[in-house]
DNA sequence: CGACTCGTACGATAGGCATCGTAGTACGGG
DNA sequence: CCCGTACTACGATGCCTATCGTACGAGTCG
């Protein structure tokens, strides 16, 4: 098959009309999290756990992924050994117009001012 | 006078350098908070700590209004007895162009999706 | 099968935080 | 000067959460 089969473990996820805005916001409040999704905004595809490298323990980077799956902010799906991340940009921009964005263009904005880069 | 002089004592503010956007998220993830904002921006003016009628007492109000202030959200003074809160629009447009209205958009259509009305 | 990789589950821990109640301070008006 | 109003400070409480370590399960490849 070209694509590896998702296996049959399935991850819970709220449906788009379940997202809330305020939990979207708190997954983001986290340095971490906000940069798991700069860089799969950044890619535009989907992304295994394994591929960031975090400065925490992979406990603690299990912990963030589903943070971000259960406010609605990333999708998951098992395929083969790797657990591959996607955002939720549909679900997100019909729920929120324009917000994403705006977002990650605020946290880019961030990054050039502190990072003096 | 025409205005009422503002009050000797002084809260602490970040500056707008200081302002980041991990902190803002976090103040406006709070529902409280978040309704908060949506009327200060809905009156375009400042309000008094009192103005707001929350289903909390005042001690749990007077710790919402300090977390927005030292996230870098709202400025607050004193005029005599009361405590006026503003949003600091400007700065935080300035930081982050254009998120502050699309937040505000988000949470009033999810007010209107939830709500009902 | 066996070993290896990827990620999970569970328990522990330490810190943060939303909330309350009570007591207290600052200011303005009678 | 005294009182009422507006807000604060402080302590307590219970919950949430970021983090870790270790032990385990699921899948792939030799």
């Amino acid at each position: 098959m070209t694509s590896p089969a998702v296996s049959s473990r399935d991850l819970p996820h709220p449906t788009r009309e379940e997202i809330r805005l305020e939990g979207v916001l708190h997954a983001l409040s986290d340095p971490m999290r906000l940069q798991i999704v700069r860089e799969l905004a950044a890619v535009g595809d989907e992304l295994s756990c394994s591929h960031f490298d975090l400065p925490v323990t992979k406990s603690t980077t299990t912990h963030h992924f589903r943070v971000l799956r259960e406010s609605g902010v990333i999708q998951q799906v098992y395929r083969g050994t790797a657990k591959m991340n996607g955002l939720r940009k549909d679900d997100l921009d019909g729920l929120f117009p324009g917000l994403l964005d705006r977002l990650l263009d605020a946290a880019a904005r961030q990054a050039v001012r502190l990072g003096g880069a």
